[in-house]
DNA sequence: ACGCTCCCATACGGAACGGTATGGATGCCG
DNA sequence: CGGCATCCATACCGTTCCGTATGGGAGCGT
């Protein structure tokens, strides 16, 4: 052994995490198991469609695993909701952090990341949460603390281009209500550049020195 | 009589017409009565709350009167969406008519007629609708056809105001996007003047000569 | 009074779902 | 080897749905 000690250390630890991992993920499940697929069936089919034993199919077992990770169906309700707070709170440090100078291109990709044509999972999620929202007060606290920390975010980003407050606290909202809202409409009966008309609709809310 | 025989009639006839109207709406059902209350419940719950025995229950009825009246669940899904169509188009022009001049004025009453506070119940239906699309092709069809009338109409206003077509194009499709997603979201944790903000926000997107 | 149509109540079967109780398999640890 | 904890399968109950079959009451014409 001697100076392999070290190194032999680190080798076994990776057998051991491998194994843990494939006991995770094939044989034997956990809460995030569960509430992994939770978000899958969550972007399908919506919060109405987080059925116990649908989630049980899906992952080839039965509901007696089920209720021995969870209390019951509002128990994996909760779970869903901290799992979606928590995931978005590091997506948005992540986000809209920017070195200094280039804040407007960061707000673009911003605007890029939300758009509906790509993420399209991430962004089903994020519209089955606010629909949650609309029967849950509970959810509706979750997305209060969302959007105001988004908001603050891209507002910081709005005031290092140099936009006054006001004028920053609007176009952050501006914007968040465009990324969602242009995800829930149809548009490509309208033009058939619509890509085009979302670049154009980027420097409206970015830059808007246009005429 | 003599005289008095039309008066007679106009009475009799106001007899039948109540008699009637309390048929309609008290004692015996129909299609539309159904329909107006599923809205309520499309409005309250979304689409998966669309059931049949629900309605029934809400009607005061029991779900033998649903099946006289609907083949099954999928004939009340298609009359919905069928009736949520029609509203919509007869809403379109109505919202979108302006008397030469006044096209600016026009724009900003739309933003406020979808604005979120006000309207809340026709909000939640136009959400619900578009959530449904999502799952849906048949909605998803008629939702493109709502929208692209809708964001020609508007279109129109903003090119009467001058503005040159691919602006037009883009500012309409963001006033729409603009409503819809920020009805989807919770602003109060991030200002207590948001009215002010909307405000702003929709010289943004009608006027747009902000610095 | 009779039949007829319209409209709804009742009863039933079947499926999906939430939740509980209980047994069984596996692995770990002394 | 035996005891224990972990994790899941099975069986079961009650509820809520959809859909159908059938009967019945009210109006209405003849």
């Amino acid at each position: 052994m001697g100076a392999y000690g070290s190194v032999w250390k680190r080798f076994v630890s990776i057998l051991l995490r491998m194994d843990d991992t494939v006991r995770k993920s094939r044989v034997q499940l956990d809460r995030a198991s569960w509430i992994e697929q939770a978000f899958e069936v969550l972007a399908e089919d919506g919060v109405a469609g987080l059925r116990v034993e649908v989630l049980a199919k899906r992952l080839k077992v039965t509901k007696g695993s089920f209720y021995w990770h969870f209390k019951d169906r509002q128990d994996l309700l909760d779970g869903v909701l901290e799992a979606w707070r928590d995931s978005r709170v590091r997506d948005i440090v992540k986000q809209t952090r920017a070195r200094p100078g280039e804040e407007l291109q960061q707000l673009y990709h911003v605007i890029d990341v939300y758009s509906a044509s790509r993420n399209r999972k991430g962004m089903l999620i994020e519209l089955a949460v606010r629909e949650w929202a609309k029967r849950s007060n509970a959810v509706a606290d979750v997305v209060r603390e969302v959007d105001t920390k988004r908001l603050e975010h891209a507002r910081s980003l709005f005031l290092a281009c140099g936009v006054p407050m006001e004028e920053a606290s609007s176009r952050c909202m501006l914007l968040y209500a465009y990324v969602f809202g242009i995800s829930l409409m149809i548009c490509d009966g309208f033009s058939n550049e619509v890509d085009a008309l979302k670049a154009h609709i980027a420097d409206l809310i970015a830059k808007a020195k246009e005429t």
